[in-house]
DNA sequence: CCTATCTCCTGTAGGC
DNA sequence: TGCCTACAGGAGATAG
């Protein structure tokens, strides 16, 4: 399930790659994703020049002078770059083409990811403009963090998962940071002090970092890669993720799992209070 | 504005 | 072996 820290690690490999590519032609095998991929991606895009390859949040932005598809992979998509030829594969749903003869697949069994398009500022985009700050810019500390929960009653585990606090962070890296922070995730989101926000701030972003310095995290039954096929590293850090049972890698209780809002948290009940 | 719940989708794992 | 159910989860929609 690409979060930040796996979108982050596609596009450094991409960017050098992609950047000055001409697109040669876009074939959509299948365009039932999240929402249908709109016209734009392949009446706009072939023939242009991809000039940048960003990321904001979980979101990969392709851009070119005519508009930027904003790329999300949900929870099952993935990309790779190969030497155009080779059939689709299965679930492969979009594919680039380009003039120097790579092709870049999108592939996604699940259909959670999307492609949009973007003619103009892509920040301006529904699905950009409401995000949050970015966790791992300059701006983003204790004091930002602090503001944006005081207001939410929900668990502090769910605020992490609302992109427009904070942009990027899923529900690995929502559960590892907190961890880190030895906050419990069942805190109400509004009865964090500051000094437990700086403290949260700091550690979203040295998970976040750490991951990204890994490679992103691999697990058995996603099977996460980059985009030449490269699995992640992190899942052997992970101090919480996945590990219900195990004991704690720092203080040896068991870790455990709970249900908040549909989805699992993992935490260790001595270590965050 | 905020919160809780449901939904989309498909591969996989576990129970029987 | 095969059928059934539960589960994984991001984000958008919806109701309150």
């Amino acid at each position: 399930m690409p979060e930040l820290p796996e979108v982050e690690t596609i596009r450094r490999y991409l960017a050098p790659r992609l950047a000055g590519a001409i697109v040669r032609d876009v074939v959509v095998h299948d365009g039932r994703l999240r929402r249908p991929v709109p016209r734009g991606v392949r009446s706009d895009l072939p023939g242009q020049r991809i000039e940048r390859v960003d990321r904001r949040g979980k979101y990969l932005l392709l851009s070119s002078a005519a508009g930027t598809a904003i790329v999300h992979l949900g929870m099952s998509g993935s990309l790779r770059l190969t030497e155009a030829g080779a059939p689709p594969a299965t679930h492969d749903r979009i594919e680039l083409l380009f003039a120097a003869g790579q092709s870049l697949r999108f592939n996604d069994p699940r259909r959670f990811g999307s492609w949009q398009w973007a003619r103009r500022d892509p920040l301006d985009h529904p699905a950009l403009r409401c995000l949050g700050p970015e966790p791992l810019d300059r701006g983003f500390d204790g004091r930002g963090l602090r503001r944006a929960l005081r207001r939410r009653s929900s668990a502090v585990k769910l605020a992490l998962l609302d992109q427009s606090l904070v942009a990027g962070v899923g529900n690995i890296y929502a559960s590892e940071a907190l961890f880190a922070a030895g906050v419990r995730p069942t805190a109400r989101a509004s009865s964090l002090s500051p000094a437990r926000c700086d403290r949260l701030a700091v550690a979203i972003k040295q998970v976040l970092a750490a991951a990204i310095a890994c490679g992103g995290t691999t697990l058995d039954d996603e099977g996460y890669a980059s985009a030449d096929g490269t699995p992640g590293r992190f899942q052997v850090e992970l101090m919480v993720y996945g590990r219900a049972g195990e004991p704690c890698r720092r203080c040896g209780r068991a870790i455990r799992a709970l249900r908040q809002g549909q989805r699992t948290t993992y935490f260790c009940p001595r270590c965050q209070r």
